[in-house]
DNA sequence: TCTATCTATCGTATTATTGCAATTTATTAA
DNA sequence: TTAATAAATTGCAATAATACGATAGATAGA
């Protein structure tokens, strides 16, 4: 049917996979390494570094903005994005906790 | 278009976000999860704890095979999963990575 | 106000994903 | 060899995602 069956799920799985799609996107990983390397903030610097059409990238922040993983504010004409440190953080110790938790004893197969 | 324009992307930004991908939909991290839990490797138990179908299952422990997640071995008349270590710990090091090079310094916007 | 600039949204074509029934393949036991 | 069981594959329908041109909306400056 294509439609991801949520209900048989728990929040958190829930919660925790809509989290990574939205960054399963190399476009919306070169997005977020490029708002990591530069304290300072940016905007439609994006549409010029990365080889896609503004409507694509208007659409990548989009997701990434309702994903919560970051917040945009304007400034003058243009908007200036960066990340949001509640929802990065608690992203970051999830998945930690998620992926620490394989403690690589005995491989079984 | 509908197409990703992988090659207009880093390699570590495309293997970054296949990683991803393969662990964004909520059955693929409650089977993750389920392998994490139980020290001893598991196989069809899966359909009969999630909610849904064999050939669904099935289809999910191959994307997660094929992201290099997962490895199967064969065993009698089942199959026997179990996490692969070398990319697990890779994904770990790299998401941690990822992840924690954001400082949280001044939050701009 | 008018214009230029930057973003967001809409519409659309193409491809990918999700889920399942049905079937095939592989292995064990009789 | 045959039957039983488990898993993978195939085929299909429905939905989601990707990308972009065109257009609309918002803001600053003339």
């Amino acid at each position: 049917m294509g439609l991801t069956k949520s209900e048989i799920f728990t929040d958190e799985q829930n919660q925790l996979s809509q989290l990574l799609k939205a960054m399963a996107h190399p476009a919306r990983i070169a997005i977020l390494q490029r708002i990591l390397a530069s304290n300072t903030c940016i905007c439609g610097d994006l549409v010029e570094e990365l080889g896609l059409a503004q409507a694509t990238i208007s659409q990548h922040l989009k997701e990434l903005k309702n994903a919560g993983l970051i917040q945009g504010t304007i400034e003058g004409v243009s908007v200036c994005y960066c990340i949001n440190p509640t929802t990065w953080k608690m992203l970051e110790n999830k998945l930690g906790a998620f992926l620490g938790s394989y403690k690589g004893e005995i491989p079984c197969c």
